[in-house]
DNA sequence: ACACGTCATGGGAACGTTCGCAAACATCAA
DNA sequence: TTGATGTTTGCGAACGTTCCCATGACGTGT
């Protein structure tokens, strides 16, 4: 029904092999039998099946993309970058979601792994183990997760944290909460205290609870009674959620109360008043990390072994603060 | 390097056809000799090899969706629902994205379209005649788009804006606004337009603008001079920009003002006020669609002709009110 | 003029699976 | 017992491509 190669190859007048060559080896072919071979495949709407492209061992030309929840509206502008990056270099992107649970996960993964090249994992619930495992069979990389010998993106959320309590500090305010919603053993928390001790300011920690926007409805109730006057948020969603009731209690942000929230995702720019938040940038985290996984899958395939010995590589994705509408000077009191 | 059918059969005892028939064809072959293939695959950790099985014809296994704008939150729970249905149902789902210009959906439609068994085209920017010539190529539904022929998935406004109309009509409002964000011809207006008229509602319509939130923040500042109550948006991006705008002007939500939104998505159950909105069950349409694709995929692959001359099937998705906090009763004037 | 590398091209096996065909065997009615 | 029928299995071609190897054609240095 389709057009293969081997009706080019007639119809340009060559071999099957040499309209092969004009495709992936295009120097190895001389121009003007290229041309002749381009013409007649374009003229037929020739385009290679990447089924009998892959079958025959040179790779599927797509690459896998597992994150915790496609819905969660931080992960779809990384989705739609690491789409546009991977087109730029001839990469397909297939996209799935774990939903935070390791059986999920492994079907996911059961699903992907055979169509594609490698593996990036984000947040991923496996043991070590399962992912040593896993990285022995593909190219794998791991994003929000250590594991040695694995590469990794990491994304430090210091340099934004730092900003944040740097304006918090020269705002006048003294006593913080932050609210932490994390289901990883690794919550933000502790780089979050860190950064506020350093400045001396005071941090209370709630939590940890779900991060959801209820959760932040119910910790802005808590926020009085530790006298604090800013507020840091898991992330942008919970944020909301404290917006929400502070403004059903009548508090005002940012006049009584300082919030801030951390992504940047559409929430934030979007609210009354508009969320100071942390900013990961996506298309960075996108670009690094196909990348990675790109150059992941070159050297396993270049050499036979993986070399596990030597150190897995990993990038680090910097953040900063968004200042918006809701921070502002610390109440006099 | 992966484990093959061929050393499943050695390893089970059988041959090679057996095998593919156990997985495959699973009443054709005996239960007995089919367990032990089963146990042999489960213990050396086989898994077909997807390219090789759709090199010989039997379809990809993957449905291709291309959507406007992953990023738009609207789509991902669509597409999470959509994947997981088709999870369910054997397949898996490459997304994309179009940006909504005919160029970048033809370069998605070119990336997917040799690796999926079907398509499906929400707002297609494609003309009618590229539509038919891709769906005489290969099986495809297309979403908020009618072209004679091709089979269709419809969503219906009417009935959650019939009851948007009614709760407006009962609060007492008189003059509405409606923003207009749409950049197809096919407007949400006009079905908006015949529900006011009926309730003897009288609706202005601002734009057409871009659906941004910019959007609502500029249209909220000509509501008044339109001397209306309610103000009905494009969607839930341009109401929160409305809710924005009305909070800087000093115009409390709902008590001086009404605002509706479209969609549903996240932002409106978090935005502050929440924001009454028609809902689109993204579970549904993404069941719907996926469901009507495999069936158009069925019937293409077992007679020759794919019948064009029969009806197109098209199925209709309904809409309803959620009622929240932006919406309340008209002020005395 | 000769051997020799270089370059462009063609031939054909191989990738892992499905599927049409036929063989082997069992079952059953006459 | 025999032929017909049905069930289970095996054989081998085919899917569309890539890539190793072979084959000429063409300089180039001796």
């Amino acid at each position: 029904m389709a057009v293969t190669i081997r009706e080019v190859a007639s119809a340009a007048g060559v071999s099957v092999s040499t309209v092969s060559r004009a495709f992936t080896a295009p120097g190895q072919v001389q121009p003007t039998t290229r041309q002749r071979i381009l013409d007649a495949a374009a003229e037929l709407g020739y385009s290679a099946n990447p089924a009998a492209r892959s079958l025959r061992g040179s790779g599927t030309g797509t690459l896998g993309l597992i994150v915790p929840d496609i819905a969660n509206p931080f992960f779809p502008p990384i989705i739609k970058a690491m789409q546009a990056r991977a087109r730029h270099l001839g990469y397909t992107v297939l996209v799935a979601d774990s939903d935070e649970r390791e059986a999920d996960e492994l079907a996911a993964i059961a699903a992907v792994s055979k169509r594609v090249d490698g593996l990036i994992l984000w947040a991923s619930t496996l043991t070590e183990n399962r992912l040593h495992e896993l990285a022995g069979r593909m190219p794998l990389v791991v994003v929000n997760r250590h594991v040695p010998g694995i590469p990794e993106v990491r994304i430090s959320l210091s340099a934004g944290i730092a900003q944040a309590a740097e304006q918090l500090k020269a705002y006048g305010h003294r006593r913080c909460v932050f609210i932490n919603a994390s289901r990883a053993e690794l919550s933000r928390g502790k780089s979050i205290q860190e950064s506020f001790e350093a400045l001396d300011l005071s941090l209370s920690e709630l939590g940890p609870y779900e991060p959801r926007f209820e959760t932040g409805v119910h910790a802005a109730t808590l926020v009085a009674a530790h006298e604090a006057t800013a507020v840091i948020a898991h992330n942008d969603l919970v944020a909301l959620g404290v917006l929400h009731q502070m403004a059903n209690l009548g508090v005002s942000v940012p006049r009584d109360v300082s919030v801030i929230g951390i992504d940047d995702t559409l929430l934030a720019s979007v609210s009354t008043p508009s969320l100071t938040t942390i900013r990961i940038d996506p298309e960075e985290i996108a670009t690094r990390a196909g990348d990675l996984l790109i150059e992941t899958i070159a050297s396993t395939t270049g050499r036979t072994g993986q070399g596990r010995d030597v150190a897995a590589p990993f990038v680090e994705i910097g953040s900063r603060l968004i200042p918006r509408a809701s921070t502002g000077p610390a109440p006099a009191h």
